[in-house]
DNA sequence: TGCAACAAAATTGGCGCCAATTCTTGAGCC
DNA sequence: GGCTCAAGAATTGGCGCCAATTTTGTTGCA
């Protein structure tokens, strides 16, 4: 192996005392370098937005050309998407996109909701009034999706809800981990919303968090939550 | 772009019913699609056991010749480190261990202690007279390891210990999610025991653990844990 | 008419090359 | 003697090529 062994310097094993931060921007031919990254969320996105069904195939040569990226890129944003288990990767057949079982759908539910409503303490602690006003209005324009506006459009206010509450408990850590776990079990049948009457539901929890958040009980609002996710309405 | 343009097959969106699982085994010249995934936990493993330091880089080369890899190789397992946030990667520099600040240390620690807490109910419920025997026995190795073993000794018991607790729970998203939090604070200064002291309660820690589980005390559990966790003996 | 084997096409994936960038060393200058 | 600047060495990282493998389409045979 090794196809050409320069020179094997030591790892200094206790040197390096831990470099700053030397520069900072670069970008010399175009987009090289933030399309590494930013692809990988880019078809996150297309994924989360159902463009890409679970269970579909996702070809390298479709995806070269859908975000204009060398097939490079394509595929190291599929692996990254494959270790995030967003898609899964089955040799010499290609990536596609993760399909969660029953089981592993319950197992990520049981997770979120100890992670989710064990941040609402935090989330009490931390919120802001002006942030707690934003949910309130966050709440009212998806009563309003729920009549009115597309799935998509329902989708992202409620994203944006949910984002506003976890960003908002002072720990980035529980907010990454958080939203990890919600962006695998997108990939259950389980997942969409099943009825008019499930948005209804979801739409009056809404406000409901925002009532409860406006007493700064963490008890209730976990409970909400806890509530909230077990009927899955995300 | 788009270095050669074959054909842009419509991505089929709803056919594709879910191929089941084709094949199975390949493995023609060597080891080639197996060393990619099992040099990335082999280099996490030699991060886990302080080989590499945290804030130490990482050279290519010499890793190259260290798990006798291709080039290529190392850096999809360097790739897959810095996006599980094990390593860290600076562009044209290269990847680093990453050294966790206290305030990070902070968030993974709350996180931990809210999802590894809430495990417990899961796994007072799923496990089995034998496993708390195995339990009991790796408490026990521990306590004397604590006396005549070296520091990699404690600490893999130590980690068989608590492995083996949370693949109990029934749960295996909690638990995975729960070892990716494990693996994130190891690059943290605080992680490593403090004391001879430290490690004594420790010990304690988990024979108290073990009687709690006996009497399938969740909620002792928990608090045990809690504790476990803040005086952080991992 | 149905099935099986074969052949052609398409797709994935391993790997090496070389340009871009950074680090190091040494000379020149203040 | 110390500092600045510059040339050289080393390392990282983007990208394309082609082999390996799978899939699809077709022909021949029972």
């Amino acid at each position: 192996m090794q196809p050409k062994t320069r020179r094997a310097s030591q790892t200094s094993p206790a040197a390096e005392p831990a470099a700053p931060a030397p520069a900072g921007a670069r970008n010399p031919g175009g987009r090289a370098g933030v399309a590494k990254r930013a692809l990988a969320s880019e078809i996150a996105q297309a994924i989360r937005l159902r463009m890409y069904r679970p269970g579909e195939w996702l070809r390298q040569i479709d995806l070269e050309e859908k975000f204009q990226a060398t097939r490079f890129d394509v595929r190291s944003a599929l692996e990254e998407l494959a270790i995030r288990k967003t898609i899964e990767h089955v040799p010499n057949r290609g990536y596609r996109v993760m399909e969660v079982d029953l089981a592993t759908y319950r197992a990520i539910r049981d997770t979120r909701i100890i992670l989710e409503a064990g941040a609402m303490p935090g989330v009490v602690a931390h919120i802001g009034d002006d942030e707690i006003a934003r949910l309130a209005a966050l709440a009212a324009a998806f009563s309003e999706a729920v009549v009115t506006g597309t799935r998509t459009q329902q989708s992202e206010i409620n994203s944006e809800f949910h984002h506003l509450i976890y960003a908002s408990c002072g720990n980035p850590v529980m907010d990454e981990t958080i939203w990890a776990l919600r962006d695998r079990s997108r990939g259950s049948s389980v997942t969409v919303w099943a009825s008019h009457e499930a948005l209804l539901a979801s739409a009056r929890d809404h406000h409901a968090m925002v009532e409860a958040l406006r007493r700064r009980d963490a008890a209730e609002l976990a409970a909400l939550i806890t509530r909230h996710i077990d009927k899955d309405a995300g």
